[in-house]
DNA sequence: AAAGACACCTGTCCGC
DNA sequence: TGCGGACAGGTGTCTT
């Protein structure tokens, strides 16, 4: 599921919800997701939710005790519900407010994460080493420019290094080359300053639009709210192997990088 | 240091 | 209808 959009759109969707309220229990029916749910987790518990905020794809919590740090990993998602709603098959785990309502995380896969810690958050091994924020000016072609000199990675593979940049999952990837006219398979050590500029630009683009749209629902990702996300209709090339390209008709080809499909047109992308 | 393979887990879809 | 295999939005860890 969740892309830094879908991430992005998860947290506007419980904020209203959540920030300033106190949490007044948690509900873990299943500790065992991509790491052990910690006990500790429960310090939160009689907690004012002090902020929502958002680092790469992950979510943060914060309290004045410590920090919640949340990851959807390929399936989750999280919903603002009743209480006293029934939970359902791969519900892992409720935080309970005072209010009434509910965050609850469904996560299929079990891919994601849920953690605790009373330091900085951004100090957590897994988000110190993180590059910049696609969204802010810390990302721009002079860094993608720089970074990747003498890198032979391919640029699709190298743009979804979060040490390069945050953010940018399969699909946008995929959509963000497209829009930047630039096949996945070239090097990332020889693409020009000015194309950079282009890719540069493209994500941010596509990244900004998909956000708008709520995000992109393929099979299961839901807002905060249930609804799913309606950037799926503007995917000109993730997963539409073998359809016309919506710029010149040419076939759209799907191949394999890293362990992933990267989808593109070789007539716009050179 | 960089790049590639693999691991985690469940659900779905496709071909036989 | 059933079964095996491939594949799916992520990313830490281990091996070359």
């Amino acid at each position: 599921m969740p892309e830094l959009p879908e991430v992005e759109t998860t947290c506007r969707g419980i904020r209203p919800y959540v920030v300033g309220c106190k949490v007044s229990s948690i509900v873990v029916r299943q500790p065992k997701l991509r790491w052990p749910i910690p006990e500790s987790l429960h310090e939160l518990e009689g907690q004012k939710v002090l902020s929502v905020k958002r680092r790469a794809k992950y979510i943060l919590l914060e309290s004045a005790k410590g920090t919640a740090i949340l990851h959807l990993g390929m399936s989750g998602s999280l919903r603002v519900i009743d209480v006293d709603l029934a939970p359902e098959k791969h519900d892992h785990i409720d935080i309970i407010f005072a209010t009434g309502k509910a965050v609850r995380l469904h996560d299929p896969r079990r891919f994601g994460a849920v953690l605790w810690t009373r330091e900085d958050p951004l100090q957590h091994k897994l988000l110190s080493h993180l590059g910049p924020e696609p969204l802010s000016d810390d990302f721009n072609a002079a860094l993608l420019y720089q970074v990747s000199r003498s890198r032979k990675v391919a640029v699709k593979q190298f743009i979804m290094n979060a040490k390069v940049v945050v953010g940018v999952g399969n699909i946008y990837a995929s959509e963000s080359l497209f829009m930047a006219g630039i096949s996945p398979k070239i090097s990332a050590g020889r693409i020009s300053l000015a194309r950079y500029k282009t890719l540069a630009n493209a994500i941010k683009i596509v990244l900004t639009r998909s956000i708008e749209q709520g995000g992109t629902t393929l099979r299961d990702f839901v807002q905060a709210e249930g609804k799913p996300g309606y950037f799926q209709q503007q995917l000109n090339v993730y997963g539409r192997a073998g359809e016309a390209c919506t710029v010149c008709g040419t076939q759209i080809k799907q191949i394999s990088q890293g362990q992933r499909s990267s989808f593109y047109c070789s007539n716009c992308q050179k």
